[in-house]
DNA sequence: TCTTAAACGAGACGGTACGTCCGGTCTTATT
DNA sequence: AATAAGACCGGACGTACCGTCTCGTTTAAGA
């Protein structure tokens, strides 16, 4: 009969041990040369206690890059859409391009066979992005530059699905301006029929 | 000094033993559990001789489906752009989706660490259909479908792009109706300005 | 930075288990066909703890050897010499003749071309079997039946050089009465001149 | 059906070269990592070619030091009979010490698990030695430095022995005072009672 | 002199074992 | 009770050689 752990007794400093050692070493080595039996011994923890606490090594890292505070300057409202789409795709193109993207592609390549670490990435990072994401598009609305009537989920399909299509066949991420002509087509592209 | 392997010298039987043995697998027991030792017990075949040939799993893997023909009925033309268009998408998201998905997803998963397997995946799979999309663009273009001075990198990025956003965050493939409506999106999005 | 491993941790029943999983394949298959290999999965163990405390797989037929208590029965002193002799002798050449001798002449093959366990097998199997056997010799001479200044590293050379010579290029080892011969012309050289 | 190869299509120079790499290369990196794959790769020559003439790696080096001719200069007769002895054994014992041994222990250690080899070794290299050592041992015998019935299975044993007692433990070769002592010592004890 | 069958170099092949690495579990002693 | 340390079993890694087996290409015999 195996009790879960009681987090109550759980040490703070190795879990920031371990969640360090893990974003220094996949940004040393790359994602695919990452092992818990590296990331023990270079945080100065016994792979137990990695065990205990995580199911996986893409759990660690997961849970790393969410303890990252402001990752992305989640969607600010300057009042021009297409002005602060740009900025936000930009800051995630930044963290999908070497030598910034080992975790995170990483991740998500262990995600592709990964069920439950896929859903917690899911839920714990892109869900609340996704919120973020559609919250700015109501306020386009509010203010008219949106159709009242616009499907926001296409809206996030047509945006966001250009970068990772990109991402997964290393199709090579667009500049400044070919983003700004992305975001245009797109956002005419949300305008119901 | 070490001379590459002669082509002409090549056994095509263990070459075609191993590429199926490798699908097989990859079906059975999911990309991340195959490895090159159950490949070669089960291709009744040594080790070496795979390793002769690839440099890696993934490498096997994705001659494995270079080499099925037809795997996707490249772009038809029924005179329809939206209609053969979402014929085409289906047939994807059909590839993408369990239990046909392991060999593919692994792959892609495995290409976003590996920079050489990343070119191969693109220019002998990837490519070749982005040609096929783009010429079945161009013939819309010309009957008239599509404006002739529409962005076919735009129109791919529109297009294909929500599925592998999709497909990387596990949100969910669009079903029929849903598909429609992404593409008539996605088609208003492309005309110019 | 290799620590050596701490011998406190170790498995008895692991370690008892390889020995004897060694000697049992090296009496069933012969020296030069025993692996490691077959020894971890004859003994249920894995072959990184049989790496982690032999270098070798000579070394493990070293300590499975030496672990055998009473392989000998070293000198025994009735008062008669070359009696005792004979018999000290003859329960050497049983030990080298088949089928009992794969495990020790596969040791003595291997330290002709590996210096670390020639000096291992020569510490620890044969030089207390030379001091054994210098003793004796000194009551010997106590008692009378050989010279008191008698050099005693000539009788060792004497006495048990025949046996290696015959070992080495098969010559057939001494029958009771050839062996009976060998050592009263042994013994008639050592006496000084 | 396989014929045996025949011999007067045998290549001599392929010959030459197999036995000069297999000499070379035992001396450079030691009996033990000599291969039949770098013989044949330092020879220039097809692995084929090596399997088609000899049975083991083995049976290549026995050749190749048959083929040196004048190893010893065998049991020259100046008259002195335990002079003519500390020649020869001084000789033997040059090649048994390194950095000339290796090719010779290799054979030797081979021997002891290899029936086949250790009789061609037997039968080729050291049956023809023990033959002129015995005839050196009748012209002393004739000459009266020696009894004329005196047994000399047994001086071969007390004189040869003790080389190769010390050989296979690692025990150190006699100097050449050493060496004068244990031959009159030897010779002691080849007088028959 | 011209076959023609062998020996040959090259090296791919199915295997076996190597020695290493890491995964995930377990034990021991420490805090 | 959680931890650091690390031994343990298992299993895959990628490599090295084994001995066998085609492939063409010499090459030397005997017709």
């Amino acid at each position: 009969m195996s009790t879960p752990p009681n987090p109550l007794r759980r040490n703070e400093s190795s879990r920031r041990a371990i969640l360090e050692a893990a974003l220094q070493l996949c940004a040393e080595d790359g994602y695919g040369r990452l092992t818990i039996e590296a990331i023990a011994a270079h945080a100065g923890v016994s792979k137990k206690t990695i065990y205990r606490w995580w199911p996986s090594k893409g759990a660690v890292i997961l849970e790393a890059i969410d303890d990252m505070a402001n990752l992305l300057a989640d969607h600010v409202d300057t009042g021009n859409l297409a002005a602060d789409l740009h900025t936000q795709l930009s800051a995630v193109i930044e963290l999908l391009t070497p030598p910034n993207n080992s975790a995170i592609t990483g991740l998500i390549a262990e995600a592709l066979h990964d069920k439950d670490l896929a859903n917690d990435l899911r839920e714990r990072l892109i869900r609340p992005r996704i919120t973020a994401f559609k919250e700015r598009m109501r306020i386009a609305q509010a203010s008219g530059q949106l159709a009242p009537d616009a499907d926001l989920d296409v809206a996030l399909d047509l945006i966001y699905g250009p970068i990772y299509h990109r991402l997964v066949f290393h199709l090579g991420m667009p500049d400044a301006e070919q983003l700004r002509t992305l975001i245009a087509h797109a956002l005419r592209g949300i305008q119901p029929a």
